[in-house]
DNA sequence: TCTGGGGTCCTAGGACCC
DNA sequence: TCTGGGGTCCTAGGACCC
């Protein structure tokens, strides 16, 4: 059996802990670069605000009503998750953190006590974190964010849901949509209706074979998990990535090619920093650079390159990356976006030696040890490359951006007596 | 005046080689 | 004159997740 965690409208539920004039009121949050919209409380929903909206399609509904208007802040909501996270593991030892704001772990104590439980997490996660939770139980994690998804949407307010027993599940999977499904989206849903499979019930009374030629064998996986029959199990250590990237678009386009080289040198620092927490090392990386899809001419062009030998050194990897982003740059053109992917990688551990090449020196390694230490210890950022610029004209644009309550000391919520 | 995210994995198709 | 397989690497873009 498996629960899954997930915060309600989890970034504008983080703004009202901070701001708890707001709760109750429409609240939204905007995607990097205030795009558009990513998160919508309650409130904000209903007043027909859709998800992923562009925000200069909105500003007038928004000016209407009132609705407070935040940038996204990640630090902060890094900071609360990781309490959400904390509050969790008090529940299970076995937990999985899926993304920054769901949690599986396998619920301990029988069966019986399992509703008991799932309202235990919901009550402790609002006393001890004001966040607003659902909690779903299944026997699989597909049924299980199935049963999230209930909890959510089809029992007004209350937030639970356990589907234990197959007729339990069975009658949620004939009442909802395929596209409900983990992992079932837009378009497989599209040729999915062409086998006439249109609700989660369809497709776990399919033909496996048959489903099989419009899918992958990730949605034969799926079908076995809405039967009940796990296929997918805890992943308490998140295993290693295969690639690792780093992408981002401009607060302002770039038509030169510093800028350009600017942000793909902050890029590439930010993709070596991952890549060392996974104590991995990067053999091939992969750069792009694009124009606006949205405009006439669209220019996008990206190419591989190949590192001497499997590194982590930030000044090797920005480096390739730089040389890499000059040769696809072109001017006359306004580019929006830039990205980096280390995408060979090999792991620390199973390091082949190259006879003929000696491969990152130890003077390196201690070097990325150093700089990864003071960074942690003196937050993000603090020791950097020159070659990343230093007043960063074309980084993102955020118009609406709160406090960062609980990472910047000058920041920290004041409250008077 | 302008404004459409970021991450990971997978696959199709072309170029090239043996 | 026309025809032939299989593998690898690369770029481009699809698909799905949050």
């Amino acid at each position: 059996m498996i629960a899954l965690v997930d915060i309600n409208s989890f970034y504008a539920s983080c703004h009202q802990v901070f701001r708890p004039d707001l709760r109750g009121k429409p609240v939204v949050v905007l995607s990097n670069n205030d795009g558009f919209v990513v998160a919508r409380s309650r409130e904000a929903k209903a007043l027909g605000i859709p998800d992923l909206e562009p925000f200069f399609k909105i500003g007038q509904l928004l000016k209407k009503h009132r609705v407070a208007i935040f940038s996204s802040n990640y630090p902060l909501y890094g900071d609360l998750s990781a309490r959400v996270m904390d509050t969790l593991r008090g529940f299970s030892p076995n937990v999985e953190v899926y993304s920054i704001d769901e949690m599986f772990l396998s619920p301990p104590g029988p069966r019986e006590q399992w509703e008991d439980l799932a309202w235990e997490i919901k009550n402790t996660l609002w006393r001890q974190v004001r966040m607003p939770a659902g909690v779903g139980i299944a026997p699989t994690k597909t049924l299980a964010k199935l049963a999230n998804h209930v909890a959510k949407r089809h029992r007004q307010g209350t937030g639970v849901c356990i589907l234990d027993q197959p007729d339990k599940w069975q009658w949620v999977l004939r009442r909802v949509p395929v596209t409900a499904v983990w992992g079932v989206a837009g378009r497989m849903a599209r040729r999915l209706a062409g086998l006439r499979i249109h609700s989660a019930w369809d497709l776990a009374t399919a033909n496996a074979k048959v489903v099989r030629r419009v899918g992958n064998v990730n949605l034969e996986r799926t079908i076995e998990e809405l039967n009940g029959r796990a296929c997918l199990s805890l992943e308490e250590l998140p295993p290693a990535k295969q690639q690792i990237y780093c992408t981002r678009s401009f607060g302002r386009k770039a038509t030169e090619l510093q800028p350009v080289l600017e942000a793909i040198s902050l890029y590439a620092a930010r993709a070596a920093e991952k890549l060392r927490a996974q104590r991995g090392l990067a053999l091939t990386i992969h750069v792009f650079i694009h124009t606006s899809p949205h405009q006439p001419d669209f220019f996008s062009r990206s190419a591989t390159a190949q590192l001497p030998y499997p590194t982590d050194d930030v000044r090797r990897i920005t480096a390739l990356a730089r040389e890499t982003v000059k040769g696809l740059y072109r001017p006359g053109h306004a580019f929006l976006k830039a990205g980096i992917g280390l995408i060979e990688l090999v792991d620390r551990q199973h390091l082949q030696f190259d006879l003929f090449h000696p491969g990152q020196s130890e003077r390196s390694t201690r070097l990325m040890t150093a700089i990864d230490a003071v960074n942690r210890r003196q937050g993000k950022g603090t020791l950097f490359l020159g070659a990343q610029g230093v007043s960063k004209p074309w980084y993102m644009r955020q118009h609406f951006s709160s406090p960062q309550y609980t990472t910047r000391w000058q920041d920290i919520p004041v409250v008077f007596a």
